[in-house]
RNA sequence: GGGCGCAUAGCUCAGCGGUUCAGAGCACCUGCCUUACAAGCAGGGGGUCGGAGGUUCGAAUCCUCCUGCGCCCACCA
């Protein structure tokens, strides 16, 4: 053997995941890795991040949502396809405004007192602080984002999008102006949307108030769960088929502690079979008041401040809050008697899904963007195929969204976002315009007045696929990587987000915006909590970055995520991708350590399958095999299956056996192949476990030898490993036989428990000819793997006393010499044990096969396994028997 | 009120249209510092696959019902 100088390549004995990964980042980022050219080339695959908000750092769900991004990227990249990752950051208007309110609030400062500019410049200096951290935890997580082409939702380009948008949509009259009910938020001051009103079951009164009924002696009976709001009744309704009021309709009520005369109307909204088949009409508190007043003429009478509390409509309840106001109410309905019952009663109470306030439906002038035909292409994408889903439930629910899509409320009565692009002129003409204008288009007037009002959160966000990538201008990136492929993001912002973005991208871009939307899981504690920071049960993803390395957490991450599926988390659990990594730090160390200075191996498409022993075809194929298993679980989106895949590859099967069993041939006549095979595989691992790890994988490449490496710089673009299709089934299946002797020859020894040190001999016995003939060569290696002193192969059994055996399969057994270690009681009982699971398997089998109906309907291939299961059984059981009888001679 | 989903080892979950499917990781037990790795190696214990029925030659796997959780949607005051 050639001499053995250390490789200079040799790692350092401890793997610092600290050391290695700012390095690479700069490395890969300085060389434009991240940055795919826009023009004619390879084909291209693009995902844009879900840009996070600007509120604050990312957590463990951003973590999740990354790193599964940036493992398809990263081995599309290697698969030679032009990959954009496009980042960037929300600006969350309500949700960034509160952060910085309270920011203010603490140093006992209103928004008021900083006025609109002032306020806004202070959000700014915000969102850079934060937009800036945000961007570095990013790269700390390894996430191979083009930063030069990073977006903000509120950056110059995206303002013109969303202006653009805007403008259509007004020219076309899909989006209006009107006064609806709509949900309001008194603590943000602002309306919402439909889907930012959460509704929360919770537990209510329900007031049954008698309502006088005019010129009459009777009353009506109302049942309520916001007393307060009947100072804003206009009207009674009830159903036009209930017979116990048909007589009443036309007739008029008169409102408690008001006074104020209510016409009773029919309307088939009114269910007879609730309360008390009559309802209080309320047009400006309620939807569906409001629905009926419209249909009855009735007014809407506002009761309500828009801080929610009561106003001078109220009367002498002015100035009250929504709640002390209702109690009061309460207790002046009780002092007249008109209170006839008070029960509990589950309802469902919207709130703010920024505050958690109580939402008040509330009547004002609002934007609303007219859904119906834009839902229509979204929903014909879904149901032909053309977007798909992952998991595929997910479908149902978007189409059942769109099927129900109403109309979406966009206007904020905040100051953080995008100003509405509506114009007022002093002669009361109003437009919607591109550019800020100058005057009136319509009569030349100056004196213009904007809109107040800005644009909810998500009317930026709906065009983020095409607005990053230079809409509207038809920029070369935009046409090469719109639209998109794969959007990878959470349930929750399913209707918020990805529902209107496909709308926006057939509505701006004729195209759908990508192809495949992944659902991921939400990540929760380990009691299975969300985590939050109320709860103080969040798990930084800074932390375990510096505790175990980025590679860790992406790994675990992954490999803990079933697509889709929750996972709950415990910080112990990052053990797993960092005892990975370090125990992938020292395999590879181990080969380097046996690498000759200056050598040039060949690449493991160069080696010949004539060159290779039985044991190198079978790790060859185990590649193959892993290869192929997680290209299938990509395809699938299953990231945590094809994590796992290449975890056991590499551990498994290199590291507990490949590299065990190289350690005889390295020194031998065998060494160079031996070191090729070990190297190549090596080599073809760190490419596949790459895109999960890829500051590790790095590292260790770029120590392989240059010839390995084949001139290519970097792992990231390396290519992606493919299978050789070497075909080595055969050898395969003989070396697992060989595995299971070693582990046969081990566990007698634990169970007799033979000290390891002490070296006993071996015996294997094998029927087959041939089968013996091909373990004959490996005594060596099955004792050495076996801790035995040397390993006998033949045919017959050992006929000495002293030994223990085990049946490994029908015509195989193991025996070991353990002499005077063997326990004869102990032994009788493992012999006893086995016989009766060999018995209770056999007897299954049989039973089945004697079965009629089963030979008959049961496939061939079924049968004939069967069959074969039947035979080896009784084979070991022959064994077994006479085993036990040995042993009773013994005595 | 509607819809969807989940209940498999102590914990977190695989088992992706049925017949070596009862698994993995962690945890646990036993023994090992075997010159890559104690963040490791070897061996091991542990589950009537939530309950009840049904379909079938055969069901953790398909169907029905029940129980217990979770999520989404919802204009019954």
């Amino acid at each position: 053997m050639s001499e053995r100088t250390p490789s200079t390549a040799a790692l350092p004995p401890r793997y610092d995941p600290r050391d290695l990964e700012g390095r690479w980042y700069a490395v890969w980022e300085e060389r434009g890795y991240f940055h795919p050219p826009a023009g004619d080339g390879p084909e291209p695959y693009t995902i844009v991040i879900p840009p996070p908000n600007v509120t604050g750092v990312l957590h463990m769900g951003h973590g999740l949502n990354n790193t599964i991004q940036d493992v398809l990227i990263r081995r599309e990249r290697m698969r030679g396809r032009r990959a954009l990752y496009l980042p960037g950051t929300d600006h969350a208007g309500i949700a960034t405004q509160n952060v910085v309110e309270r920011e203010l609030a603490a140093e006992g400062l209103t928004r008021d007192d900083l006025g609109r500019e002032a306020f806004v410049e202070r959000v700014w200096a915000w969102k850079e602080k934060y937009g800036e951290e945000i961007y570095d935890q990013l790269r700390k997580l390894g996430v191979s984002c083009d930063w030069e082409r990073a977006r903000f939702t509120m950056d110059p380009g995206l303002s013109r999008a969303v202006r653009e948008v805007f403008v259509r949509l007004y020219e076309e009259g899909l989006i209006y102006r009107g006064k609806y009910i709509i949900n309001w938020c008194p603590r943000c001051g602002t309306a919402l949307s439909d889907e930012e009103a959460e509704k929360h079951e919770q537990e209510g009164r329900l007031w049954t108030i008698r309502y006088p009924l005019k010129g009459d002696a009777g009353h009506l009976r109302i049942a309520t769960t916001r007393p307060e709001t009947m100072l804003g009744d206009t009207g009674i309704a009830v159903h036009p088929g209930d017979a116990r009021y048909r007589d009443l309709v036309g007739k008029t009520a008169i409102l408690p502690l008001v006074g104020r005369e209510l016409p009773i109307v029919a309307d088939d909204f009114v269910d007879p079979e609730f309360g008390t088949g009559a309802v209080k009409v309320t047009p400006a508190h309620d939807p569906n008041d409001f629905w009926i007043g419209q249909r009855h003429g009735l007014p809407a009478l506002n009761v309500l401040d828009p801080d929610a509390t009561m106003n001078e409509a109220a009367g002498e309840y002015a100035g009250l809050d929504r709640f002390l106001a209702r109690k009061r109410i309460v207790a002046a309905l009780e002092a007249e008697g008109l209170i006839e019952a008070v029960e509990t009663h589950r309802h469902a109470v919207g709130r703010c899904y920024r505050c958690d306030t109580v939402v008040e439906p509330y009547l004002s002038d609002q934007w609303f963007v007219r859904m119906g035909p834009l839902a229509g292409p979204a929903l014909a994408a879904s149901r032909d195929g053309r977007i798909r889903f992952t998991p595929e439930r997910w479908r149902k629910v978007y189409e059942h969204w769109l099927e129900n899509v109403r109309d979406w409320t966009i206007s904020r009565q905040i100051w953080w976002g995008h100003r509405i692009p509506v114009w007022t002129c002093a002669n009361g003409h109003e437009f919607a315009a591109r550019e800020d204008p100058e005057r009136c288009p319509e009569c030349g007037s100056e004196g213009l007045e904007q809109d107040p009002d800005v644009l909810d959160t998500w009317f930026s966000s709906w065009l983020w696929p095409f607005s990053t990538l230079g809409w509207p201008d038809e920029t070369q990136d935009l046409a090469t990587f719109y639209p998109t492929d794969t959007l990878v993001t959470a349930s929750e912002i399913l209707f918020f987000w990805v529902a209107r973005m496909v709308m926006a991208g057939y509505y701006c871009m004729g195209k759908r915006p990508f192809t495949d939307v992944v659902i991921n899981g939400t990540v929760r504690d380990a009691q299975g909590r969300r985590m939050s920071k109320s709860l103080g049960n969040g798990i930084d993803p800074r932390e375990v970055i510096e505790e175990h390395g980025a590679d860790a957490l992406r790994f675990t991450l992954l490999t803990e995520a079933p697509t889709g599926t929750d996972l709950n988390l415990a910080p112990e659990d990052f053990k797993k991708g960092r005892n990975f990594a370090n125990k992938l730090w020292n395999a590879a160390r181990f080969v380097f350590m046996n690498l000759p200075g200056g050598w040039e191996p060949r690449r493991l498409e160069e080696l010949e399958a004539a060159e290779l022993g039985e044991r190198e075809r079978w790790l060859l194929q185990r590649l193959d095999d892993t290869v192929e298993a997680v290209d299938r679980h990509f395809d699938g989106f299953r990231l945590n299956d094809a994590g796992d895949a290449v975890y056991g590859f590499l551990w498994h099967a290199y590291c507990d056996w490949a590299i065990e069993w190289a350690k005889a041939d390295l020194d031998g006549p065998r060494g160079e192949i031996a070191r090729e095979v070990l190297l190549g595989v090596l080599e073809a691992g760190l490419r596949l476990l790459h895109p999960f790890m890829p500051f590790i994988t790095e590292e260790i490449w770029q120590r392989l030898p240059e010839t390995l490496r084949g001139g290519v710089d970097s792992i990231m673009i390396a290519d992606w490993p493919e299978p050789r299709g070497w075909g080595f089934g055969t050898e395969a299946d003989r070396v697992a036989l060989m595995q299971e002797v070693i582990s046969a020859a081990r566990n007698l020894r634990a169970e007799h428990d033979a000290p390891p040190s002490k070296r006993v001999p071996l015996v294997v016995v094998v029927a087959d000819d041939e089968l013996r003939a091909a373990l004959v060569g490996q005594a060596e290696d099955l004792a050495r793997l076996s801790g035995a002193s040397g390993a006998d192969v033949r045919a017959l059994a050992p006929a000495g006393d002293g030994y223990v055996s085990q049946v490994v399969r029908g015509g195989v057994e193991v025996a070991v010499r353990l002499a005077d270690l063997v326990d004869l009681e102990q032994e009788r009982a493992r012999l006893e044990a086995e016989v009766r699971r060999a018995e209770g398997l056999r007897d299954a089998t049989r039973g089945k096969l004697d079965n009629e109906a089963f030979v008959q309907r049961a496939p061939a291939e079924v049968v004939a396994r069967e069959r074969a299961k039947l035979e080896d059984l009784e084979q070991t059981l022959e064994r077994l028997e006479s085993l036990r009888a040995a042993l009773d001679t013994r005595e």
